[in-house]
DNA sequence: CTCTGTGAAAACATTCACAGCG
DNA sequence: CGCTGTGAATGTTTTCACAGAG
């Protein structure tokens, strides 16, 4: 397997949607998939998925395509998701809450297993099956719960504070639903998802609609190695 | 000003972040900025930035960087971002309503103007200061009220029919956060956000941490022109 | 015949480096 | 000087087109 540093960066991002596409496939029950038909369920060039897969070996039959369980199982263990995650939101806001109660994360493997908030107001409320806890409990939870991943849900003013706590605490990748920047040290991965920033890329579109055209826009996510 | 074919797709995304960044900037009292110091504030080199805003003609002023107030209108204009736009969210689950009650959307000129939801459990309660409204009432809605753009936070099964409802309405744009591609006739543009995929990369990114890197990644979206 | 994997070519995006404006 | 705008050089990603496996 490649060094995850010679994988094209908008390849790894599309590596998330064969995952997500080839599992509804499985679930109708297919058990092959080629790359043209894969192509366009996602709006990709068959060329394009062969060598985006073809990256990690072979992964595929000649003449008969790739077994859609095969794949997914090689594509999940590539993105490391053959193994369970554990995560803590940060803000107990519109946002977090949400977050919190989303059944996908846990179906995916991602267990979001405690909420914070810094102020008094929602500490000790429920959200969903969980508490809301003060900051200062993060850092024990981080160790004792072995968290691994924080999301931050919080304002934009407090979002770089939050983070730093979050990386003191030893969690070892964010991802941000703060409308700013996060700076963290090597080592600490970020993912950033701005609401604000998606909406704005719509009007852009739409304001300017005019010609046919396939774009692929993300979140904007920093690695530090 | 070039047409918007001729921007390229990265920086398309970018000019959200440089006008995300100038609004923070502006508020802290800055007149002027220099491509170095706005490329430092979003990990970009200065050269990047130049580029970018050199694209729409001469932003800057040799010399003596960028006034922000003047980028600001100059992005705000090209973003389609000089004038209001109203949406709707389809959906009153978690994600729906956190929508709704993001407060952001509206400081940003974005106004969400009605909700609706395809369950008779939904339907008449208040979420934010909007009251949940069936299916049945969203032709009427969009066509009364001129609502631009749609937001779609249903489950994945019923993500495609609401994107037909929602165009066949009359709506110019959707932004998408169902975990599924959604497929539209041109002329209709779509943004999406997968909140499991975000995670998934920070997860890839965490798995396989070990050299410093530093990417960008986006929400997936399609226009059709 | 079907369909993958892959070099080679083309398209696209970023960085460099500098002329020239204020 | 300081700093933009921009060609030219470099690096990266996509597309093409085909050899070869089943």
């Amino acid at each position: 397997m490649p060094h995850r540093r010679d994988i094209p960066k908008p390849a790894a991002r599309r590596l998330s949607l064969y995952l997500r596409e080839l599992s509804s496939r499985l679930e109708q029950g297919e058990e092959t998939v080629n790359s043209k038909a894969l192509g366009l369920s996602l709006g990709l060039t068959d060329a394009q998925v062969r060598k985006d897969l073809a990256i990690f070996g072979q992964l595929g039959h000649p003449g008969r395509g790739y077994r859609v369980a095969d794949l997914i199982a090689s594509l999940r263990r590539i993105m490391g998701r053959d193994r369970a995650w554990t995560a803590c939101v940060v803000g107990a806001g519109n946002i977090g809450r949400a977050l919190v109660s989303y059944d996908r994360f846990r179906k995916e493997g991602f267990s979001i297993v405690a909420v914070f908030d810094g102020g008094a107001a929602m500490v000790g409320r429920e959200v969903g099956d969980l508490k809301v806890r003060p900051m200062s409990d993060l850092a024990k939870a981080v160790a004792v719960e072995g968290i691994e991943l924080g999301i931050i849900a919080v304002p934009r003013d407090s979002a770089q504070q939050v983070a730093d706590a979050l990386v003191a605490a030893g969690i070892k990748g964010i991802l941000n639903f703060a409308p700013r920047r996060i700076v963290v040290r090597d080592g600490i991965s970020i993912v950033s998802v701005d609401f604000t920033v998606a909406l704005e890329q719509l009007a852009f579109q739409v304001a300017g609609a005019s010609e046919p055209e396939d774009v692929d826009a993300d979140p904007e996510d920093t690695t530090h190695g």
